[in-house]
RNA sequence: CGGGGUAUAGCGCAGUCUGGUAGCGCGUCUGGUUUGGGACCAGGAUGUCGGGAGUUCGAAUCUCUCUACCCCGACCA
């Protein structure tokens, strides 16, 4: 592509709205532009990068036996009344209605189309398994759209979706999926970890994110430093401490801590550790049917966090988590921010670390007043024990080897077990060998494409911009002539070079640019498009028979002999 | 949804406090000089100052109102 014939708007600043990298980059090279919160328009440099992710998605997902389908992204309402997601999938279902005022959505998801495709098309156990993906726009209504495409609202999304006859058959393809992914992301040249993960609402039983390691992720990725245990801290198991609960050596005391609320300033106050403070957390309830319940209260140690996914999963707790009001504390017995154990008129749960805990400091359930000295059974009851709470950096990872560390990631795409979720509420069924209706067992596997762009660039950038990848670059090769017009060697070397780079099928963007463009911009250019391999055509390297070729990456530059050139990227191309 | 902020040329911003008819840098267009790291000179174009209403002789500036966008907290590819 010559570059006076090429779309491509480049900013020297970066425009004031964007905070991540990748966002500031997309923005900076042209990539991408704004139409709304969360909608942006795909220019022609940054939908090559697109379409280069796409094509590996789909030849993996080939290879690994899938077809490829592609459902409307237009829904009936009816298909997500028969799963009850139109009531319960909330605000980010954009909801439409036709000229007839029929509810329609644009599609989040698709398990409800392709369940009902599945209900129609596949009759016989002799069908299965078979495994339907589409690479298609989704929109989700996002309460904070952010980032660029890293959370946008409408997105590019593979999403596959897998029919079985029995289980063995889903652990059968969901490893083939596992292991499609590692294939695509490791092609796509990501640094990513495969990591066990929460089911959230597509539900059901197995499910496996994958995290690409950036500091800008918004997810924390939890790590033994000697298996390879790897999971989101939404689900990293807290093991108990090891060991039985200290005695008691302390006696039972109120103190009064007038202006101390917080487990900080409490801690602060009475000179402990935060670790030795309980902290106390109060939600609303729910029963089984969702409806509003007795609160429920939680307490934990004072330096540890609660794990929502795990407090959400806790029987009697309203989902999503909401905290209780002030009032509701009282009527439990209770004083908002000196909450404690002592004669309190409600379910408890007290997190494992938290029961270990022996001589800590509490609320007094009174304004103003905390106890000291205070011990499980002795003084207080203690609560049902469970795990509540986020693990931490140096807690002993679940499998019983090694410590945990933790990083933060970017989920680029996550696979789950359904099971029988959506064909049992949409009666999706084959008939058996015996003739008989059996529900279909179902897998999904999904991989944000967008995201995926917008994640390689987190990884890969530097101060001048991006630096792509081959597998993801929207061109291979730039050619940076030297007087371009002015001087009618390199003129025509460059033309050559070009011709002869193109008719060998590597992707090349040439800037031809004429003389008014100074060598600086061009430069300049060619870095924060990120273009993996650049070569140099001047009067000097003429002379001598030469080009100078430079790599993006580590800048380290090559003279090559004219001759050689082309085999020389050629080679650099490939790996 | 709650809390905070912003809106002036394609982009980045000043001007708003203290009303007087809109400016800077980048980009862009024309001509010329430059040419291995974002050149220089000269000349030009571009704004319903987010929308609406009000106060005033006069509003980018003051008041009210609506809207959009951004940031911080509960969700997800």
């Amino acid at each position: 592509m010559r570059a006076t014939e090429f779309l491509l708007t480049t900013e020297k600043e970066t425009p004031a709205d964007a905070v991540v990298v990748s966002h500031k980059l997309m923005l900076r090279a042209g990539l991408i532009r704004k139409l709304a919160a969360g909608l942006y328009t795909w220019m022609p440099i940054g939908l090559l990068s697109l379409r280069k992710v796409e094509a590996v998605v789909r030849e993996e997902m080939n290879k690994a036996g899938a077809q490829e389908v592609l459902m409307p992204a237009v829904q009936p309402a009816e298909l997500w009344e028969e799963t009850g997601r139109w009531f319960k999938y909330g605000g980010e279902l954009l909801r439409v209605k036709d000229r007839h005022n029929r509810d329609f959505c644009i599609g989040p998801t698709h398990e409800e189309v392709i369940t009902d495709l599945a209900r129609t098309q596949l009759t016989s156990y002799k069908q299965l398994p078979v495994n339907l993906y589409q690479i298609q726009t989704k929109f989700r209504d996002e309460t904070r759209p952010r980032f660029g495409v890293m959370r946008a609202r409408e997105f590019i999304m593979k999403d596959a979706y897998s029919f079985h006859g029995n289980q063995e058959s889903l652990e059968e393809t969901y490893q083939k999926m596992h292991q499609a992914y590692c294939n695509i992301f490791n092609r796509l040249g990501l640094d990513f970890r495969p990591v066990m993960a929460d089911t959230g609402s597509i539900g059901g039983a197995k499910s496996h994110e994958f995290q690409v390691l950036a500091n800008s992720g918004e997810d924390d990725i939890v790590f033994s430093n000697s298996s390879d245990y790897a999971a989101n801290i939404e689900l990293a198991e807290a093991l108990a401490p090891a060991g039985a609960r200290p005695a008691p050596a302390q006696a039972l005391s109120k103190v009064a801590t007038p202006n101390a609320q917080s487990i900080e300033d409490v801690a602060a106050f009475l000179k402990v550790p935060a670790s030795q403070v309980l902290k106390a957390i109060v939600v609303r309830g729910a029963d089984d049917e969702g409806k509003s319940a007795a609160p429920v209260v939680f307490f934990l140690r004072g330096d540890h966090e609660l794990n929502e996914v795990k407090a959400e999963k806790t029987p009697g707790v309203a989902s999503p988590l909401q905290f209780a009001s002030e009032e509701e504390i009282i009527a439990l017995g209770g004083v908002a921010g000196f909450v404690g154990p002592k004669g309190l008129k409600a379910k408890v749960y007290v997190d494992r670390a938290a029961a270990h805990m022996a001589d800590f400091v509490c609320g007094a359930n009174e304004k103003g007043a905390h106890l000291t000295g205070g011990n499980w059974e002795r003084d207080f009851a203690l609560g049902e024990i469970r795990d509540l709470r986020n693990v931490v950096v140096g807690d002993p990872s679940p499998d019983g080897k090694g410590t945990l560390d933790i990083k933060r990631g970017i989920e680029v795409g996550h696979i789950f077990q359904l099971g029988t979720k959506y064909s049992e509420a949409m009666k999706a069924t084959v008939l058996d060998e015996n003739g008989k209706a059996k529900t279909l067992i179902m897998g999904c596997y999904g991989i944000g494409v967008s995201r995926v762009v917008a994640a390689a660039i987190e990884q890969n950038h530097d101060d001048n911009g991006i630096i792509w990848p081959n597998s993801m670059a929207p061109f291979h090769v730039g050619i940076v002539p030297m007087g371009y017009g002015k001087s009618e060697a390199v003129t025509q070397a460059a033309d050559a070079l070009y011709a002869e780079l193109k008719a060998a099928g590597i992707e090349v963007y040439f800037d031809d640019r004429d003389k008014k463009t100074s060598p600086g911009v061009k430069f300049a250019d060619m870095e924060l498009i990120g273009i993996p391999h650049r070569v140099v055509v001047s009067d000097r390297g003429i002379e001598a028979g030469t080009v100078e070729y430079t790599a993006r990456r580590d800048g380290v530059k090559a003279e090559v002999a004219r001759q050689d050139i082309l085999s020389f990227l050629q080679a650099k191309v490939q790996c």
